[in-house]
DNA sequence: CTCGATGATTGAGGATGTCAAGTAATCGCC
DNA sequence: GGCGATTACTTGACATCCTCAATCATCGAG
């Protein structure tokens, strides 16, 4: 509806595709942001832990959630205030201190996950053909590496 | 991977389906998070702009970034002091404050709404009929009203 | 061994977020 | 009209998130 969109308006929709992703991105995070508040962590706890499938460094854990290092050691100390993951000597590398979920930490994760879904309930009605296509265009939109 | 996978597995790739979803959510609010960064707004700033094409209560914009009202105050308080937006008397009930967004406001939106695109190359590159599929999915996977 | 780079932490300072309390105005009801 | 309940917004206290600059310890290359 502007002036000069030659540049970047080659196919239809552009626009109203990304409401569509931001609504969806929202419904997400909201959704997880809920489930999270049911365990008393805030979002970016809850992410973090979800991270932690496999133990990581500081570093990678900064990355991951595209925050400064320095961010990191804060979240990171109050959720081992709760017990829910464990900082670790590299014995390869003095440095580097790896975080651990700890027992109380997997199943936190674990209860996240259960209840994402049931926050998300048009997702949980797609068909596995409807699931198979989404992930797909998912895919290819926001490839992984 | 893990032992008991048969209580939460009805259908194929749902834990993979939220994977998924969860990396696009954090690629869409990663790339809105620098373009309004570029603008020296942060990210829940700009998306207060991008929502108030119409211009809205207080109450509206809390329940559209599903965060508490006195919240909203403060976020409001530092966009109108930048001249950004426009607090308004409504002449129908004067406990009501319609935020409206200035010219400076508007450009900046459009500004965001430009720059949100080039950040997300893989959305760019999607033919007309997979941009269509998706949106169509996830018009399904997250209902609007 | 020395020097530069890296991993993690600290402290300062701003922004976000919730909750409880307070003010002003509206609404429902008599 | 008048009165109590509700609503819209703000304020203050407090925890968390987030970045930046500086620091310390360690690693790796020359």
């Amino acid at each position: 509806m502007d002036a000069t969109d030659q540049t970047s308006a080659p196919a239809p929709g552009t626009e109203a595709l990304m409401e569509h992703l931001a609504h969806a991105a929202a419904c997400y995070y909201r959704s997880f942001a809920v489930v999270a508040g049911g365990q008393g962590l805030t979002l970016i706890q809850g992410k973090l832990l979800s991270v932690l499938e496999r133990p990581m460094p500081m570093r990678g854990l900064a990355e991951l959630l595209g925050c400064d290092a320095s961010n990191v050691t804060g979240i990171v100390d109050r959720l081992e205030g709760r017990g829910l993951l464990r900082r670790e000597a590299d014995p390869a590398d003095r440095r580097v201190k790896t975080v651990r979920l700890t027992p109380d930490g997997e199943a936190a994760v674990r209860r996240i996950r259960a209840e994402i879904v049931t926050g998300l309930p048009g997702l949980a009605q797609l068909g596995a053909e409807d699931r198979r296509a989404l992930q797909g265009l998912l895919d290819r939109a926001f490839p992984r590496a």
